[in-house]
DNA sequence: AAAAGTACCAACCGCCGGTAG
DNA sequence: ACTACCGGCGGTTGGTACTTT
């Protein structure tokens, strides 16, 4: 079945492991030249040995411009926790809402962040981090809230943003959906829900309490798993 | 100072859907 | 209708840097 155009192909052929950056100068005059996609066909016109697959990562991940690096901001950090309620792991549709960030990063970010709250860590980064964000729906519920700093104020006000949070999740979800109900879901700019989730976000972190909340991604089905089939238009 | 633990990130792998021949 | 290829996605792994003990 595997072919030799060069996406599938004996692995011994191809090189494997970090890009140099003349692999890089390589791939970005391919892509200038040619554009992107003809993935299969770079490494026979730019005489690069690396696979398709791994020159589309590359790019996709790494070389490609407009690329955001470094932390993400607290804005999208909230976009990312709310459209993952919404969508589970789809880490491309996420990336959509998050200009110059990548499904990879978002998805390295999450299971850095999130994945793993059931084993606390005692590193202190780890730590700063869970002080704010570790935190299931249910526990924040029960206001039984472990290993944390919050002030009394801080504890008092979780009840008030946890109430806040569904109404707002609820609110974009419904303006998410009744549009598609109706049949012009395709009209509609799916950005708006970024600037939504934004906006929202802004008004959360601005009482300082933005990462105060967090629903528990233990669950295997979220609280909109219908949304996650709903088609939609990308914004790019 | 060194070992162990942890976080972060780049890259690989397998699978799936679309599509051209 | 069938087959093979391409492009894309999500899961996973391995390496490195950083932090803690």
């Amino acid at each position: 079945m595997d072919g030799t155009m060069g996406w599938r192909i004996a692995d011994q052929e191809w090189r494997k492991g970090p890009w140099t950056p003349a692999e890089d100068k390589l791939l970005s005059d391919y892509v200038a030249l040619h554009g992107e996609g003809r993935w299969s066909s770079v490494a026979g016109c730019s005489g690069l040995k690396r696979n398709g697959k791994s020159c589309r990562l590359r790019w996709v991940n790494y070389l490609r411009p407009g690329l955001k690096k470094g932390q993400l901001t607290p804005q999208e950090e909230g976009i990312i926790i709310e459209l993952h309620a919404l969508w589970g792991n789809k880490w491309s549709t996420i990336a959509r809402y998050l200009p110059g960030r990548t499904d990879n990063e978002i998805k390295n970010y999450w299971r850095t962040h999130f994945k793993k709250q059931e084993k606390p860590s005692k590193n202190k980064k780890n730590r700063k981090f869970e002080d704010h964000n570790s935190y299931t729906e249910d526990q924040m519920v029960k206001g039984t809230i472990n290993n944390t700093k919050l002030d009394e104020s801080e504890e008092n006000n979780i009840g008030m943003i946890i109430e806040q949070t569904h109404v707002m999740l609820q609110e974009t979800a419904t303006n998410f959906t009744s549009p598609m109900a109706t049949g012009v879901q395709h009209q509609q700019n799916p950005c708006m829900l970024a600037q939504d989730v934004a906006s929202w976000w802004d008004t959360v972190a601005d009482d300082g309490l933005w990462s105060g909340f967090m629903w528990n991604q233990d669950h295997d089905h979220h609280p909109n798993q219908a949304m996650v089939e709903q088609p939609f238009t990308p914004c790019f």
